[in-house]
DNA sequence: TTAGTCGGTTCATTATTTGAACCATTGGTT
DNA sequence: AACCAATGGTTCAAATAATGAACCGACTAA
């Protein structure tokens, strides 16, 4: 690993639950020596991509990921796009919507609508990183990924989330050659015990997949109409989002539900 | 320079004006050699924090700087504290209220606001870089720095923006006494010809200075009693925000108006 | 064809990163 | 008060990673 992935993977110790880290907690937590990352969060502070808090010395993130996050913004509307997208999405599902990236091989939330209809929904948080195994968006991006990423997955531990979690690696292989098949993944609390979700992945231009379009529901509101709907209704949303950014689905994607 | 540090400054060439910038030009730009160039950029878009464009090869700010601006949010609601007091500030002087964070030796606005009250106003381009000696908040910012970096910044180019830019460092040390006399900065045609603008330096839990709160106007509409006005609401404002974030005015700084 | 780009790659030389050990402080325990 | 185990931060010889001139193949324009 180079020196500036090693202080970039830093920034990825930070989270809602964490966002402030002490030196030798972050040492710990990257595996580096105390010395090297304290040289790191130096260059880190210099940029501005970390400062320390006025209370105690701990480390946060700092003021330039703003600067840097409004100009994504400006030269890819991604998120306002995003957001148009699923509040449609959420409007004619009446059921949450929320839309995840690839970055790396990290899936995270980007944005989420919720619909008004109903007084019971699935939440979510944004910026939340999202298990490949356990969640719908996770197999739908883990389905037209790259051979090498899917092993490297599956290598990787195997969190059992509920007693419903695929973690059998061939089970989840199993899983991805349907949604390859459908072009839509399901996963029926595989993440949290009561939530049923449906997703469809994201392209680039070059027909990477980008991250997934997802819609949630409670697993007791599930009907076959409803999945009907919903899938009917996510396939137009994630296939106009990836036009819109410019991307395309790979050759061969499943253009329509089986009969 | 760290080869962290040099990663992170090819970030810094990513503006609205050129939001994507292929690998010689992003050499050229830094200095850097074509290879040396490359390779950082290669580890930056592992990170996630610049990735390739779909037509050309060329490069742009990617989507971790998304999720990293998110996070910092969440830790710091600095931007949404910010937007608040702007708003109320713009709305007591009918005038545009913006503000910008001083990162690293750059200054750059982090959010603004407009009144409705007037059919011409000073407009802002958010994430732009502003100068340190063309313009208010640039003065107000250099004048509670380390003795340091005031030198550092006054033996850069100074560039003369308009035919009332101050380039002399001396004429502009004189002006950095008067913002510590009086607390507040003044700026007048310096960047925009014909705008009249008020700065006032923000703080951190350390009494060092991280912004300024800024209150720009046309010339033509300046008056001794909008002057004032702008002055007050500026304090009030800008004190109020610095208390918010949890910071201090350093001991001695000028809380009136001279009389 | 030629000449000048471009993005990307190579490899011997060089300069930077690395980490064990070391401070000086701090906060809790006995 | 003495002690212990943390903390953030620093040092310097040894190990490793960064560097850059030259090169490649693919383009484009003349």
């Amino acid at each position: 690993m180079g020196t500036v992935a090693k202080a970039l993977s830093l920034l990825d110790h930070f989270s809602r639950a964490r966002s402030e880290i002490g030196l030798s907690d972050i040492a710990r937590l990257s595996g580096l020596n105390k010395a090297t990352a304290y040289r790191l969060l130096t260059e880190l502070q210099q940029g501005g991509f970390v400062e320390q808090t006025g209370s105690g010395r701990e480390y946060r993130l700092g003021p330039a990921v703003l600067r840097l996050a409004a100009l994504r913004e400006a030269a890819v509307p991604l998120r306002d796009m995003a957001a148009l997208s699923l509040q449609s999405l959420s409007d004619a599902t009446h059921e949450t919507a929320h839309l995840s990236l690839l970055q790396g091989e990290r899936l995270s939330m980007l944005s989420y609508a919720y619909s008004p209809r109903h007084g019971t929904r699935v939440t979510m948080e944004d910026a939340q990183i999202l298990a490949f195994h356990a969640t719908g968006s996770g197999l739908a991006v883990l389905a037209f990924c790259p051979p090498g990423m899917v092993d490297s997955v599956l290598q990787g531990p195997l969190d059992k989330r509920t007693e419903d979690t695929l973690t059998d690696p061939a089970a989840i292989r199993a899983a991805l050659d349907e949604v390859r098949r459908t072009g839509i993944a399901e996963s029926v609390g595989g993440f949290e015990k009561d939530v049923h979700s449906h997703a469809m992945p994201l392209f680039d231009a070059q027909t990477r997949v980008i991250g997934a379009m997802a819609v949630a529901a409670p697993v007791a509101r599930m009907t076959p109409d409803l999945k009907t709907l919903i899938r009917r209704e996510l396939r137009r949303h994630a296939t106009g989002l990836t036009r819109a950014l410019g991307g395309f689905l790979p050759d061969g994607f499943a253009q329509d539900d089986p009969a």
